[in-house]
DNA sequence: CTAACGTACAACCAAATGGTTGTAGATGAG
DNA sequence: CTCATCTACAACCATTTGGTTGTACGTTAG
């Protein structure tokens, strides 16, 4: 998932299809490429479930899932409290150290 | 730098040393993979910027990069705020349409 | 000094990526 | 019906990726 918002025009397809879906060919027509490279892009932010795909007549109407978006930027968010954590515990143990004056050493 | 925490592999690296800094080869001791794997992703993270080395003797110190974890999440959260702001401006058009009944289409 | 350790880097390989063209099947417009 | 449009998918190609092994070099321990 982070894969497929790591090519800038899968995140640009993600970013145009936010407010409104648009079909794919109209998404082809913005791009420098060919429309089966654009599908292409499509099936993987599909996959992903970054976006869902809707027929309407011949049309596919692609529509960005805000909800997998919002997922992706926690899976983020949870490194960043892992960090926290870990600082926090580490302030922990250096508090422990001053108050028993045991002063042992770290296992290296 | 979206595509280099979109390999697992990677991910635990940053989050292994995001309290303490690991060497190279202490982090290879992890990871079912030759120690020249495990350098080359080290390498990727850095390139993006999400970790740092340090020499210390003959050992390379691998340190996460807090700030940059937090730029990615930032750019995963503007993405969901330019889809705040196209849900409010396609109520402002609501709003408008039901002021002075117009009924001007979408130009397609 | 010598041996062991930690690193760097090149060469190689299979598989995945990002692109292309071409062909074929549905669907809608006239 | 017929034609243009939209989509799907296969085949192909160059490049990148994620892995391997092997070699060489600097540093530290004994």
């Amino acid at each position: 998932m982070l894969h497929a918002l790591a090519d800038s025009t899968r995140r640009d397809i993600v970013r145009r299809c936010l407010g409104e879906a648009a079909s794919v060919s109209r998404l082809a027509d913005v791009y420098p490429m060919s429309f089966a490279a654009v599908q292409k892009h499509v099936a993987v932010l599909e996959r992903a479930g970054l976006v869902s795909k809707e027929r309407r007549g011949r049309e596919q109407l692609v529509r960005s899932e805000i909800d997998a978006v919002r997922q992706a930027r926690q899976a983020l968010d949870q490194l960043e409290a892992t960090w926290r954590g870990r600082i926090e515990r580490m302030s922990d143990i250096l508090a422990e150290d001053e108050g028993d004056g045991t002063h042992e050493r770290d296992q290296h």
